[in-house]
Parts: C-alpha cells; sequence; structure tokens
DNA sequence: GAGATTGTGGCATACACTGCCAGTTGTCAA
DNA sequence: TTGACAACTGGCAGTGTATGCCACAATCTC
C-alpha cells in the first residue's frame, strides 16, 4: 500500500518526475529572489517559470519560504552525534568537534545552501524564521548539554548556552557566507566563536 | 502645520481617541488571543470587539503581530545605558548592570507586557519574530562591546557576543514569564544566565 | 460658524494559502 | 497488453492578511 517505488535500485519514473519538478521549482525560485528580491517575487512568478501551476507549488512546499528554508535535518543525527563525544568535552567543545566534521560537509554536497542562505541574509523579513531554523536542533543540544553540566533537562542554565551555542553558530555561517565562502575561514570562525563561549566571554 | 495638539498640558480630545481607540483594539486582541489562540483569530474579529472597522485596524498596527510584539523601545536609551558603564566591565557584565534597572521598570510599566509575552510563547508561528523582537537592541551591543573588547566593530568575536547576550535575555524572560512572575525571580535568573557566559560555559 | 486637517468606513485589489473535484499519467498485476 | 488502482496535476472557489483610494464625518484652528 506504502512503496510502489522498486525497493532498490532505480527511484521509477513518477519519482524522477518529482524530484525533477521539485528542482524546477527550487531553480526558479531562487533565480527569481535573486533577481528581484524574495518579496517582490510571487507564487505565480516562481510556478509560471517552473512551468507549473500555482497550487502545484504548494504540493511541493508548504510556504513560499520553505523553498528557501526548507529542507529539514541536514545534518542527520545531529543528536546522536553529539551524545558520542567524551563526556569530559564542555557542551561548546563537543559542539565543535561534531560541526568541524559536519558543517564542511553540508555545504559541499547541497549546491543551493550557499544561495539559500545569501536571500535569507538579504532579506529582513526572512531573518527570523532563518535564525530559528539554525536553532533546529536545540532541543537535542539541551538535552545533551544538561548531562554534561550534570544538571536537570529544564535547568536553565542548558537552555542559556544552548541557544549561545545555536545562535553562535548562525552568526558564524551568515557571516561566512556574506564574506568568504572557503571551508577553512569557516572552520576558524568555528573555532573562534566556540574560544569565546568555552572560556567565558568577560574574561581578558 | 504639525502639532495641533496643545503643546503642553491636555492632550486634546482628537488625540484622547485615538489612544482610547488603540487600547480597546490591543485589549481586544490580546483576550481573544488568550481565549481562542493568536492563529484562529482573525482581523475581523478583532476589529469587531474594539468596535473599529478592519480597516482602521491596519491603521493603528501594520499587522496582526505587530498587537503583540509591537511598542518598539521599551526600554528607551539601552545603547546609552550600556556606554555608561564602566569601562573595565566586561560586555556580559555591563548588560547585567543595565538589565537589573531597567528589566524590573519595563515589567512594572507595562500591565500587558506579561500578556503579549504568554501569547508569544505560546504561539509558534510567533516565537521567531519575538526573538528577534529581543534582539532589537542588538547593534547598540555590538558597538558597545566592540568597544569594551578593543576589537573592531565588525568583529566577528563582538556579534557573537551580542547575540549569545541578547538571546540569553530571551531565554530568561520567556522562561520567567512562562513559570513565575515575581521580579526577585527574573533578577536571579538574569544572574545566573549572566554568571555562566561571563566565566565559561566549558570551566567546571 | 467657515474652512482646513485628520480619523474612519467601505470598496476594490493583490497575494499567500487551502479544500475540493475532475482529468491525466505512472504503476502493478493478471 | 490491458485494465484497475494509486498518485500527480490543474482549475476553481474561498479564507485571511494587508494596502490604496475615495467619500464622509469628526475634530481643530481661527
Amino acid at each position: 500500500m506504502k512503496s510502489m517505488t522498486q525497493g532498490c535500485g532505480v527511484p521509477g519514473l513518477r519519482e524522477r518526475k518529482k524530484a525533477q519538478t521539485r528542482e524546477a521549482i527550487v531553480a526558479a525560485a531562487l533565480e527569481l529572489f535573486e533577481r528581484k528580491g524574495y518579496d517582490a517575487t510571487t507564487i505565480e512568478e516562481i510556478a509560471e517559470a517552473a512551468d507549473v501551476s500555482p497550487r502545484t507549488f504548494f504540493r511541493y512546499f508548504d510556504s513560499k519560504v520553505d523553498v528557501v528554508i526548507g529542507e529539514k535535518d541536514e545534518s542527520g543525527d545531529f543528536g546522536d552525534q553529539l551524545s558520542d563525544r567524551p563526556p569530559e568535552e564542555g557542551p561548546v567543545e563537543a559542539t565543535r568537534q561534531v560541526l568541524r566534521s559536519t558543517l564542511g560537509a553540508i555545504v559541499a554536497a547541497d549546491p543551493t545552501f550557499v544561495r539559500q542562505m545569501r536571500v535569507m541574509i538579504g532579506t529582513p523579513s526572512l531573518q527570523a524564521m532563518a535564525r530559528e531554523h539554525f536553532n533546529e536542533h536545540n532541543e537535542e543540544m539541551v538535552v545533551d548539554f544538561a548531562a554534561r553540566m550534570g544538571v536537570a533537562k529544564d535547568d536553565l542554565r542548558a537552555h542559556i548556552v544552548a541557544s549561545a551555542v545555536g545562535n553562535a553558530i548562525w552568526t558564524v555561517v551568515s557571516r561566512w557566507v556574506a564574506e568568504d565562502g572557503s571551508t577553512d575561514t569557516l572552520l576558524t570562525m568555528l573555532d573562534d566563536a566556540c574560544h569565546l563561549l568555552s572560556t567565558g566571554i568577560d574574561q581578558p
């Protein structure tokens, strides 16, 4: 009743067409967003450029922002990777180690990532949601951090730390996208930020 | 051509009516948001309850979220207060000192503040914007923090710190609104959070 | 009170988004 | 190959937010 795709191997014509349509919508949308701005671009224009009906657009994306934000769970099992880090590492250090191996992979795997980020950064009405999207794994962080810090899951401090770390990642990535593009720079910036948080902001 | 209000003293009937209408809209909106939820409440219902036309609603508020988020600049001259703190204080400590004297005043001065916060917290689609609203003074923090840290205004670290502090404030206030209500608790939570950030997250 | 200014309501419109229904296309089994 | 079934698609109607425009009414100034 469920999978009519051939269990393995070739995805089947229907699946391929779907992927194709999705790609067409993303490509058309990003091109328009970059050219005339996110707010000035209508669903109708995207649909027309992608050669589908507006109704179909909403079958692939729940909303206009989803084309830019979309793609949940880019980094798979973030929570698991975090809990695999040795317990003697502090919250910041553990996160930094996970990100060092994850972040580069994400950037490399998804060629539209940087373009999406640029649209997010360049569109004020999107920034709030974009930041929230980067805090997607916040809850997993809270759980792991609480364990590392030896406090309860609902302890204020675990939430403070998760929030600080999550938003630091957003700050780093958004600045990196705006200025540069090399993975080395990204990791250097990440180290900088983590060092600051892990050793204390007010310390000289 | 500008002020037809009597320069001083009595605000004039027109001004009073405007304030009255605005209050009626806020009251009606909050009451409805609390009773049936933010998303399930329409502008039309708010307008009807406040006894104005939907069109007039949009003359007082740019959007539905503005009724909840609105009221820019609750804490007046945050940037000035920050730069008035002695330079030997670190970014976190300086912010904490300013907030200790400011936060209580804000809460006390605006009786609808807590109700608005509760709606924000209880409405997923609002949380992103609410967080952003709390980062309203982010730019001022960046400028002051950069000076305290002896780095340039566009240095990554200044931004990281401002982001960490801003979101810590949001975390503290939102948890405080959800659990308690006394000013003492608020200040204790603030101290906790600041201590963590100022001395270093990964330090035991 | 006369005239200028400003607040208000109603109307038309644009855009995001959803439910519904009919028509087409891909899939699987006989 | 063919026919039944499921999934994809487009069009239409409708809701809700938000904006521009115009006429009318209330307030303010003189």
